[in-house]
DNA sequence: GGCGCATATGCGCTTTAAGGCATATGCCAG
DNA sequence: CTGGCATATGCCTTAAAGCGCATATGCGCC
């Protein structure tokens, strides 16, 4: 649970969470292009996520695709549902 | 939402946290003992929580009781409600 | 006012996370 | 098999977190 929490508490990583979050694959290279990180940065910052267990990886040709993993417990899914739920409330009411 | 996220991210302050879910008061001695943690580190730890905005304290002749914020936000609040019952679960799933 | 309990905090130390840079690896095209 | 793109990783430095110890503060009791 701590590895897993950790592993959310961060901008960036929160940031690919979202992305990633819609069930689809997405690439280191969009990834960084969209959340403005290096190469290095936004390659290591989905190790974190993927060893925490809450995303999965695939080779496809030179790219590597990211998504969400689809056997993460229920109930985890349900908590980070809740902090991308609360996030974009607490955006929403500060703007 | 990192500095929340942040501050749900450690061991003895999610436990800490469970204790004082229960919308009770609670004080410093209390927690250090069933916790088993030092004076100071039980202390700095609940000042990160209410640094956090998760906790409140009040002053009860020499004692400080903690308890959860009554003012916290739904949103963070069913973060945090996702964070207990999946932690429940998952010692339940591997016990 | 002096003592004792409960809590907070300054200081120093140790550990860990993060990031940049350079380089290695994997893969495709030609 | 060579070159180029995408990604991962080793190395190093810096920043931050956590902790123990000692001490300060707040409060009640006598």
């Amino acid at each position: 649970m701590q590895a897993f929490l950790s592993a959310i508490a961060d901008p960036i990583r929160l940031a690919a969470l979202r992305i990633v979050w819609d069930g689809g694959e997405h690439c280191v290279c969009e990834l960084m292009e969209k959340l403005d990180a290096t190469q290095s940065r936004m390659s290591r910052h989905m190790k974190t996520l993927k060893l925490a267990g809450i995303i999965v990886d695939r080779r496809d040709a030179q790219w590597v695709r990211y998504r969400r993993n689809p056997d993460l417990a229920p109930e985890m899914a349900a908590v980070i549902d809740a902090v991308l739920a609360a996030e974009s409330l607490s955006e929403r009411t500060a703007a």
